[in-house]
DNA sequence: AGGGGGACCTGTGCGC
DNA sequence: TGCGCACAGGTCCCCC
């Protein structure tokens, strides 16, 4: 899936086109995704104001003028793309030539279809249909199981090495499977998580109890830095993520462990190799030589 | 409780 | 060209 630098991408490329706007048709081409679509979908949505779009974890979340909040998972595969069925490009060039451009996605998985009273229209595509949406009552919106449980925002003041250091305490696991849990910080995933160890130079393997107080706030840094450099990239591209407007992102060209086994490390002077292991039904990529 | 493995679903790329 | 297998950014559930 996206995993947060992702998420935030698509938040911020949909917000322009959703924030402030009420919605006039909204169209479910299936009855569920992940899950069965919320009874009456399409009716709370059609007429309803999207007040504000946020992120939380790798959730999108949807305020609307409504008692109930649209929340959005992509999956693994989930994709968002903004098309504006009028063609006056009196804003300009929405796709300047220095990008490159996601091929149309195939119109057999564009699952929901929300169009807004400004004329914009916002499909979801999911071939694998891991994604999900729900409408969750706004109130106890903290409540819901899907957040309740959810550790704090990695670029947030509420993460930092204290955080690792407890949650991480007595644990035998590596520190690559529990930085993977969402319960401890909230939105990393397979490909930041090696990233963030490879460049903190900590093993993935080696039980996350034992990680020295300054050798985690290294890790920390790591973890804020990775996450803000593929923000600003505009997300990482391997085979469905493209930003809303169909730009893609490019932070996968920096990768410095994902997809690069047999390549070399990063960790100048280190002269090891990126190796690939399974670990708990995952890929993990690191540097046996230098992540210790 | 912690930890491993499989399930969910579809597509793609690779070796034979 | 075709077939079968491995693998894919996430999360949940079951079992030891």
């Amino acid at each position: 899936m996206p995993e947060l630098p992702e998420v935030e991408t698509v938040r911020g490329g949909l917000a322009p086109v959703l924030e402030g706007h009420r919605l006039a048709r909204v169209e479910a081409r299936r009855p569920d995704l992940r899950f069965p679509l919320p009874v009456n979908f399409v009716q709370i949505l059609t007429g309803a104001t999207i007040v504000k779009l946020a992120r939380r974890a790798k959730y999108l979340v949807a305020t609307l003028d409504r008692e109930d909040t649209l929340v959005m998972h992509l999956g693994m595969s989930g994709r968002f793309e903004i098309s504006r069925p009028e063609p006056d490009g009196a804003e300009g060039s929405e796709r300047p030539g220095h990008f490159h451009y996601a091929p149309a996605p195939d119109p057999k998985h564009a699952h929901i279809v929300f169009e807004t009273e400004a004329g914009a229209r916002v499909t979801y595509y999911d071939p694998r249909r891991f994604g999900y949406m729900a409408l969750i009552n706004t109130a106890t919106l903290h409540l819901h199981p899907w957040f309740a449980g959810l550790g704090p925002e990695p670029l947030s003041e509420a993460f930092g090495a204290q955080r690792l250091k407890t949650a991480f305490k007595d644990r035998k696991q590596g520190p690559k499977t529990l930085l993977l849990d969402q319960r401890i910080v909230a939105g990393l995933g397979n490909i930041y998580v090696c990233e963030a160890l490879n460049r903190a130079r900590i093993s993935p393997f080696k039980p996350a109890g034992g990680i020295s107080r300054p050798r985690l706030e290294r890790l920390t840094a790591e973890i804020r830095a990775v996450l803000t450099e593929a923000i600003a990239a505009g997300g990482s591209t391997l085979r469905d993520f493209a930003q809303a407007d169909g730009a893609l992102g490019y932070f996968q060209h920096s990768f410095r462990t994902y997809d690069r086994e047999g390549e070399p490390c990063c960790n100048a002077p280190c002269k090891g190799v990126i190796a690939r292991k399974m670990q708990a039904g995952r890929s993990t990529f690191y540097c046996p030589t230098c992540q210790v």
